[in-house]
DNA sequence: TTGAAAGCGCTAACAT
DNA sequence: ATGTTAGCGCTTTCAA
């Protein structure tokens, strides 16, 4: 049996109330010292802790914020251990627990969108993409019923609907681009993927309008489609190693590692033959020999930046509608 | 204001238990077809939720478990990405969520267990070391008030009191040091942190053993510790790069990539002037352009395991004090 | 077939 | 300074 606070009144032949006001309520208020110093050892000695599902029922509140991701924390995916590290310090400076909203293929929109409201969290982290239909389903609810709507900032895509914190990928990309010209490439190729996201997209406008603005004619840049995270299949463009060196900008870092990694198994120097860079800033440099030339984003701090906004959301602030992340350049050894 | 079982009773002009058991209960009750479709039609209409805190406090039970790590979840642990990933999709299979339980450093071990069993989860996943303070009050907790303590799993390093799932270490280092002698290797060294960690010892102690049973002479054998994962000092031991060829086994992966970054950057030729080996089979290979000769652990199928344990136990089973997990040899180019 | 009532453990307004 | 009471939303006997 666990300790309650009715198991210490009745063992002190005091009120359960006196019992939870000396170890909750506030601290100043009129109590005997005597009682108090009673309450508080026999607390002690059992062991007691009070009961948090009572009091979360009791308040309305739970103290735990959920994130809800599509894919599932794997190693494969450091986008989301970055946003799950930037949480949880967030989450410890405003004293809230993390609950990761388990998603399964096997469940629908629907499912997952009410097992969300379901008074365990009191408000939800979504790492978004317009694709998903959790997304959809919880802009809709924002939308329909705004008083039952239970509160929802994303991070990383953004939204119509939804407060959303992404980073500013259109400037980073200016910042690539800059330095590549600095450095003196004239052929240049995009690496995206074959799905949409759409700050993938501002990337490669970016990328597109500045090198145009700079001069560059149209025939000197490549699109190359790839699938996902997977480069190998660009280097069977055979526009990429011919003519002058191309500077290869792919859509995100592990694709751009996927690159590096194909091209040393070609015996394809980098950047000797081909330059690369990345975007998101995510791997650890300790962890490869080489050193990317990147854009970092601080997903951590995005991340951390979406709790903040959340729990003003929660306590019934308003938030802004999008929040843009600062980005840094990166240099390395791969252009 | 939310709907409730309450809400819909009225409107309806039932009682709330008969909503209730409808909405919840035995679902082949006696209740007039009637009724029931009023109270499904109304729940529907009115977006009804039943409250899964409420539910909680009275069943005692609140289908979440908890993970406790000491670090934060960040990019430069893949290790515990690993465990998250395993865990997850055990908890989908259960139908658990997880609870990030999130370690402040400015708490002491004492305030983070009371956190732990303040009844918000049924039972905790601790990746534990035998020098963190919150393993040792769980461990206590465990001995003294066997009733009263919370179900615990641990995961990486055997425990004496705690039931723990770990990999087969030594094994996996005979597989390793097996493939080195195969390939005629004659000098090595073992790369260990300052600190200590059991696993690491077995790893060591199985490539001492396994070498010197090989006929390998004492003299052949390094031992050359290094701060935590970063291996940059190592090179300046002049044993490492005089003489025969070394083979160098890294107490873990993110060392060894540390080790061969170094070596890139002192442009050391890996496998040429260096063989390299990893622990742990924690990176994604499309990361890397280089392949490490690692063994696999498969972390992920360890945590997956432990939350099968931990079910266990929870629904009052008893289980293993020690689980095993398979190891799998990876082959690469860095020997 | 349905309703009334108790109780999970807690907090807080109100009474004494 | 302490006790009484009500109630958070739900499940589950027991009664009708």
């Amino acid at each position: 049996m666990p300790v309650t606070a009715k198991t210490l009144a009745l063992k002190l032949g005091l009120s359960q109330s006196t019992v939870s006001r000396i170890l909750n309520g506030d601290p100043r208020q009129r109590i005997s010292d005597e009682t108090r110093a009673r309450v508080l050892e026999a607390a002690r000695l059992l062991d007691y802790r009070p009961n948090a599902v009572a009091r979360s029922l009791r308040h309305g509140r739970t103290n735990i914020i959920g994130l809800y991701t599509r894919t599932t924390y794997d190693v494969r995916n450091h986008f989301l251990a970055e946003i799950l590290g930037g949480m949880q310090h967030a989450c410890a400076r405003h004293g809230q627990d993390l609950l990761l909203q388990t998603a399964r293929r096997d469940k629908s929109a629907e499912v997952i969108f009410n097992s969300l409201r379901d008074g365990r969290i009191d408000g939800l982290i979504v790492h978004n993409s317009q694709e998903d239909p959790l997304v959809q389903r919880l802009a809709h609810s924002a939308l329909v019923r705004p008083e039952t709507a239970i509160p929802v900032v994303a991070i990383a895509d953004p939204d119509p609907v939804l407060p959303v914190v992404t980073c500013e990928d259109s400037l980073g990309m200016e910042l690539l681009v800059h330095e590549l010209l600095r450095r003196g490439y004239t052929r240049f190729a995009f690496l995206e993927p074959q799905f949409k996201l759409s700050s993938v997209e501002s990337r490669k406008l970016a990328w597109k309008n500045t090198l145009l603005a700079a001069g560059v004619l149209e025939n000197a840049l490549l699109n190359i489609e790839i699938d996902g995270e997977s480069a190998e299949s660009a280097l069977r463009d055979d526009r990429l190693l011919t003519g002058e060196r191309c500077a290869v900008s792919c859509w995100n870092d592990q694709s751009a590692y996927s690159l590096l990694s194909t091209c040393f198994r070609h015996a394809i120097s980098v950047p000797g033959d081909l330059a690369i860079t990345g975007f998101d800033g995510l791997l650890d440099p300790r962890l490869t020999d080489r050193r990317l030339v990147t854009v970092d984003c601080r997903w951590a701090d995005a991340a951390s930046t979406a709790v903040d906004l959340l729990m003003q959301l929660i306590s019934g602030e308003a938030v802004p509608e999008e929040t843009r992340m600062p980005v840094f350049l990166t240099l390395g050894d791969t252009i």
